[in-house]
DNA sequence: GTAGATGATGCGGGATCCAGCAAGACGCGC
DNA sequence: GCGCGTCTTGCTGGATCCCGCATCATCTAC
């Protein structure tokens, strides 16, 4: 078994070798990559099919490399191993898991012991293994319990982008007011009308931008996902 | 000596930890907090006057932390350690240093030998180390080049918050026109118009909204920088 | 002292955003 | 068929935003 390790730290690096070689002693070859793109490389030359990756990478971030690599190989099993549980970085992975895929997502802060566990199902016995806390994040997220549904999520990323509500019209296939709609129910979500007073002349904010950033306060959004979404819409650009 | 260590990642902590007794061998004790609450409260007990802080942490964030931690003792000397050199970071930490306060800003990514350096020229001979690549974003900040002014800058908080141009206005004590006025040179400066194209059928932009993410995606914001103006904004509403 | 640069303010207008109201479309259960 | 809920769309209007144009104050340079 070979195991390619994608982690741009060079400390989190050593100590996710050491805990796989005592993990897994029928694992011959370790791999490192110290970013996503070399992690793309490595994965395809050495043919690895058991990688661990880091999701917060400068130059080509987690989800990204996942994803090429998902593409190429879509039985390769990966193990994400995060600082945090934001729904923005959740919302990231599950969309890019292929299906019957086995992965797995363990945060930073688990004991070692957690971490071995899980780099055994996942790699040897080929199950899933999330978090508890990631896990919670997902159920919110896709239970529409007092999650956001997935028209929602999509019409935050296109505020968030800078776009207008025309302009959203026309990439979504919807009417300009049908785009109107959704931002109403999203506001309504976000519990942005709360400081909005009933006098007009006391302060009151912008909903549009106030929603953007509620969203980023509430870890909704966050760098990534922007950027993601910013190289999808130069994508679209590309083609209109 | 007593050297305080302010960072919440066990690795990193343990790796300062030995970094620092290797350096200073006139350092007779070490402390360690993982947070930045905990952070103030031990430099607080130890009287402590020389810290480590980490930038990017879960519960109370460097900045704040150094901020409370320099009200009570302005000569305290703080090194401070983080993974990024954002313009958001480099300038949330020039605003809070005291007027001759001996301080440093190393990254992560600085080898061992740079990592005591610092440490011995920061704690023994209270001189400033700032690393060169945050250096060439404080320069391209402050001057005036290619950078932004304070003014610019406020008013990107502003709406990066959501509030209005009313809002604004009341809270920097500026007419509207004014407002409007910083937000067009604003806009200018991100150059947000670069997609806006003439017809006004095709697809455009918001401006607001859209400088926000521009901003964003060029580290001139992060998350912490949010979380603070959030606070202060709260602050203010109440006064208000 | 005069000219020029910079910044604050007012006015006006076109574009955009926010939202209430109502009419139609679709699926679901009975 | 019929009712019900959800989603979409058009119309409308008021509020806000974006910005060109013009005025005035302050400051600097020569």
């Amino acid at each position: 078994m070979k195991v390619l390790i994608v982690e741009d730290d060079p400390l989190h690096r050593s100590y996710l070798h050491e805990a796989v070689s005592a993990a897994l002693p029928e694992c011959e070859t370790v791999i490192e990559a110290e970013n996503g793109t070399m992690g793309e490389k490595l994965a395809r030359d050495h043919r690895s099919a058991h990688v661990v990756m880091d999701l917060q990478m400068n130059n080509r971030n987690g989800i990204e490399a996942a994803r090429t690599i998902w593409k190429e190989r879509p039985d390769t099993r990966i193990l994400f191993w995060s600082n945090y549980s934001d729904e923005a970085y959740v919302r990231g992975v599950s969309r890019i898991v292929p299906d019957g895929a086995a992965y797995g997502y363990v945060l930073k802060s688990a004991s070692d012991e957690r971490l071995k566990l899980a780099l055994r199902s996942i790699f040897v016995e080929a199950q899933c293994v999330i978090d508890r806390e990631v896990r919670g994040m997902q159920q919110k997220s896709l239970g529409q319990a007092k999650g956001f549904s997935d028209s929602e999520y999509e019409i935050l990323i296109d505020i968030a982008l800078g776009l207008t509500d025309r302009a959203i019209a026309r990439r979504r296939g919807l009417s300009l007011r049908s785009v109107q709609n959704r931002l109403q129910q999203l506001y309504e979500k976000l519990d942005v009308y709360q400081n909005a007073s009933d006098d007009h002349e006391d302060s009151r904010f912008n909903l549009r931008a106030r929603a953007v950033t509620v969203a980023m306060l509430r870890k909704l959004l966050n760098y990534s996902a922007l950027e993601r979404a910013e190289s999808e819409l130069a994508e679209w650009l590309k083609l209109g």
